[in-house]
DNA sequence: CGCATAATCAACCAAATTGTTGACTCTCAA
DNA sequence: TTGAGAGTCAACAATTTGGTTGATTATGCG
């Protein structure tokens, strides 16, 4: 079997991946939201879901995976805490389409717009 | 009583999970980045990838699941339009976390040492 | 010691993802 | 009418995901 190239640090390419994944699920996202007002054990976490604490257990895996959360485990529990670092990351490359919603682009309004410009695009090619 | 049918347009909840997974994928982010400088067709879409273009076309779909992408089939064409307004919603979700790096936090010492690190080893001739 | 607690590991399974190739639909043009 | 081009659909295989249950490790406590 592999070594198991554990990447650690910087997770050089495929660090969004991990990261967009890892948000991806509402578990997760749950986890995330409640590790922001303060750390909190495994069991914890585990307590508001209706699985089984070792799918909380491999929840947390993938956002330890993806950067997210540490685990500092003391004796026999588990002490997990956010880091936000990579999802800085995440919005730093989503903040290429921030001027879709800044500056007074009504995403409505576009939305609209864009329909009628796609109809009368497809009736001219129509003609 | 509420028939709870499957809301499919306002996009409830799973909304952010299909976003997230849209965003997941290499290829996907890649279709989203060339889609923001202007409408792109499924086969320009492809060019550029090592896949098939039934590949390339599925993941256009899974974009257009998530909302992200529009197509306007106009004959034997399809031409692709970006929607970023699913991305708002994502980047409102992960605005609960700009704190972090916005202002002075533990998990922003270890961020900032990051980057550091990352520059330090791509451009190490900074006097 | 003896045992409950915290958490992970391991095996298993159903479903989803992602790629492939081949067949198909539909449009445009000679 | 014929044929090429754009794109999707369908079926298949390999891998991953996400849940389960059972076993295991390791700590804390009576």
């Amino acid at each position: 079997m592999t070594p198991a190239p554990t990447p650690l640090h910087p997770a050089p390419e495929g660090a969004l991946d991990a990261v967009f994944f890892a948000l991806s699920d509402p578990v997760r996202r749950s986890i995330l939201e409640r590790l922001d007002e303060g750390a909190l054990l495994v069991s914890e976490l585990a307590a508001p879901f209706d699985i089984s604490l070792q799918a909380v257990s491999r929840h947390i895996q993938v956002l330890v995976r993806a950067g997210l959360v540490r685990q500092a485990r003391s004796g026999r529990i588990s002490r997990c805490t956010l880091d936000a670092a990579p999802l800085h990351e995440a919005a730093v490359w989503m903040n290429r389409y921030a001027k879709y919603w800044q500056a007074g682009f009504d995403t409505l309004a576009q939305h609209l717009l864009r329909l009628d410009d796609e109809r009368a695009q497809s009736q001219k090619d129509d003609r």
